[in-house]
RNA sequence: GGGCCGGUAGCUCAGUGGUUAGAGCAGUCGACUCAUAAUCGAUUGGUCGCGGGUUCGAACCCUGCCCGGCCUACCA
């Protein structure tokens, strides 16, 4: 086995949002991969950032009233936190927000420049006039040009499916701040990617940088025209670097995202005093990247691209998964689907998901589905009664003796799972997890069946026997530190709860090909709990309530009855309208009114010292305790009248 | 419309030309009682999406169709 370097990323994740178990599916293929190379004792470095630039963070610093660099920060921190509770291990987390990327975003820049790979074009876009920024196309809304569906963005209509151009809307408005966009043109930088057509045909086609389905989508969607011109440069303002020798100018986001793989590297660099170049310059150096497939083309086309123009090692292998579907309906933020990772660990343990994904995650571009049933079921099935079983009805026998002193004879059983080893490990390498998980439960079953066989609990009854019985227990509790190290890549905290037990840590795959002998063994203690389905349940009920405000209003035909019941009053003129002075106002204090069916007595502050008391008949529909802090409108100017309860 | 991928037992999947198509889970029956009721044995269950073709032989290769997911670049 020869000794292999390798740097390991996962996509940045944007630092608009948490992480949810969408998120995860990658972090978590991407550090079980990691885990087993290290495993394998290669030299292995996985690096992530946070990918903080853009139109978005912008926007979204300007509605949280905050500037872009603490919003990036603080999301930063939650990102972190919440990787490490799923024990995803990176060596380096950075930010694309960094003096080394904005460095480097120069370096590849000025390498562009110079083999005339940059033409500037003048780009016509909708801008708003109101917000002061241009709009990308999501930023748009209008009515479909095509099928005349309203409330359409502004690139395709999910209606009819026509795509278009943002001013091809009718009626269109900036989704920033409703305001109608006005046509304004700037002059914008591109890569002219078609001059590196060849390069990327081979490059693509050829070597196993990429998944079989993969290189055929490229070769019949892109490879097979001309390549368009990559736009790089949104002009001001923008959350970005500025461009050096374009002033007023940014790189767009998906110039410097990537630039920060490197700069993550070369952070980690600087911090571990390491080489640079031997991570990114040196052909003996794997470069893996391991990212969903919705970000295929930049990573396989532009990505080599600027790589090679820019004198830089080339991935070795991209390594792209599907989506998370759950429950076989495809997760989306606006459906309101998602599950936080935050939300997830209040209620299971990380090992569970852990465990579960690398059950389903092969090697090949699949969507995998979170079946909340079949999560409970397999985890408890093959994780709790197949694996943790085993220790748990052998080690304690030899709590007393420890484990005899010679490797007792047991049918060639440990020489089998070594074997197995060998092709399991051939799986995780192929990140075809699914299968090395089977081969694993494959020999747990054997193992199960190996104790039964010996019946440990009748020997236990017969003091001559107990020879025999440390011996047999000895083997089962060999067979199970085999799956224990096997599984390590996916439930390190088992692995290292096991070697705690047997007094010997799990370091390394070869461990797998020798038995352990002589030891004395810690007291027994539950490794792990059974999932309990009920707090599967509760994890997806919290996780309605957080998303609430994202989901839509599901299309409902809603009964005309209360029409009937309570008609509309006549009509008011805009004069009587705009006497209404609504305000908004958060509540302060809501309290129970006992002796009222229907009211809620609630204080409200409309800014500063100035406030109101109402009585809200909403008491059926809300709890006092949920409403404090909550934002409302109120009718600031309606002159206060005595009530049964008090003034209103 | 075009492209990529998939459709195999109730569920999750394996099986890419060679005898009667497999596993785990679920179900059924039995055994065991060491283990957080886990485990072991046996067993039920499939015209391999549909049609046509190639072949001595097709789940597998070719072709048409049906169904599902995704993609269709200046959206993150």
């Amino acid at each position: 086995m020869s000794f292999r370097r390798i740097l390991v990323t996962s996509a940045l994740p944007y630092a608009n949002g948490p992480i949810h178990l969408g998120h995860l599916v990658e972090y978590i293929q991407t550090d079980i991969w990691v885990r087993f190379q290290r495993l394998m004792g290669h030299r292995c470095v996985y690096v992530c950032a946070d990918d903080t630039h853009g139109t978005a963070i912008m926007m979204r610093a300007r509605q949280e009233n905050t500037d872009e660099v603490s919003l990036i920060n603080a999301t930063q921190l939650q990102h972190m936190d919440d990787f490490s509770a799923f024990d995803v291990q990176f060596d380096h987390y950075g930010s694309t927000n960094s003096p080394a990327n904005r460095e480097l975003c120069g370096e590849i820049w000025r390498a562009l420049r110079s083999s005339g790979m940059i033409r500037e074009k003048e780009v016509t876009q909708l801008y708003d006039p109101q917000e002061k920024v241009f709009l990308a196309d999501r930023f748009v809304k209008g009515t479909c040009p095509s099928c005349r569906a309203p409330d359409q963005y502004g690139d395709n209509c999910d209606k009819c499916g026509a795509t278009y151009s943002p001013t091809d809307l009718i009626d269109p408005i900036s989704a920033l701040s409703g305001a109608r966009p006005e046509l304004r043109s700037a002059s914008h930088l591109f890569v002219e990617l078609e001059k590196l057509h060849a390069f990327l045909d081979q490059w693509t086609q050829e070597g196993d940088h990429l998944q079989a389905e993969v290189a055929n989508y490229l070769k019949g969607h892109f490879l097979g025209q001309p390549l368009r011109d990559w736009d790089v440069s949104r002009p001001s303002p923008y959350f970005g670097f500025e461009i050096p020798d374009s002033p007023g100018n940014y790189w767009y986001v998906w110039f410097d995202a990537p630039i920060g793989y490197m700069a993550a590297t070369k952070e980690w660099c600087e911090r571990e005093k390491e080489d640079f170049d031997q991570w990114w310059k040196n052909p003996d150096t794997e470069i893996h990247h391991f990212i969903g497939k919705d970000i295929t083309y930049f990573h396989t086309l532009f990505w080599p691209g600027m790589l090679k123009v820019a004198g830089f090692q080339l991935p070795t292998k991209i390594h792209i998964h599907g989506f998370l579907t759950v429950g076989g309906e495809k997760m989306s933020k606006s459906k309101g689907t998602f599950v936080r990772a935050a939300t997830y660990l209040e209620h299971l343990d990380p090992a569970y998901l852990r465990y579960y994904y690398a059950s389903k995650l092969g090697p090949r571009l699949e969507d995998l589905d979170l079946g909340l049933d079949e999560f409970v079921n397999r985890v408890n099935a093959e994780l709790q009664n197949k694996v943790i079983n085993l220790a748990s009805r052998s080690a304690r026998f030899l709590e007393a003796s420890g484990l005899s002193v010679r490797y007792p004879e047991d049918g060639g059983r440990f020489e089998k799972g070594a074997q197995v080893g060998l092709e399991i490990a051939a799986c995780y390498e192929q990140c075809d997890y699914g299968r090395a998980i089977r081969l694993i439960m494959e020999l747990a079953d054997e193992a199960n069946a190996f104790v039964d066989l010996r019946a440990p609990w009748k020997l236990k009854k017969d003091p001559q026997q107990a020879q025999e019985l440390q011996d047999v227990c000895t083997i089962a509790v060999n067979l199970f530190r085999q799956l224990a190290i096997y599984l390590a890549p996916v439930v390190p905290r088992l692995a290292q709860q096991v070697g705690e037990l047997l007094n010997d840590p799990i370091w390394s795959w070869e461990q797998a090909r020798q038995p352990l002998t002589g030891k004395a063994l810690r007291t027994f203690q539950h490794l792990m709990k059974p999932v309990d389905p009920t707090k599967v349940q509760a994890m997806i009920e919290s996780s309605k309530e957080s998303n609430a405000a994202s989901v839509p209003v599901p299309a409902i035909a809603d009964s005309g009855q209360p029409l009937i019941d309570e008609p509309l009053c006549e009509m008011i003129s805009i004069d009587d309208f705009t006497k209404v002075d609504l305000r908004v106002a958060r509540v302060l204090a809501a309290e129970e009114v006992p002796e009222a069916r229907k009211l809620i007595k609630l204080t409200l502050g409309l800014g500063g010292d100035v406030t109101r008391t109402v009585f809200a008949g909403i008491k059926q529909a809300y709890e006092p305790s949920r409403l404090t802090g909550r934002l409302v409108i109120v009718v600031a100017n309606l002159a206060p009248r005595q009530m049964k309860f008090g003034l209103r």
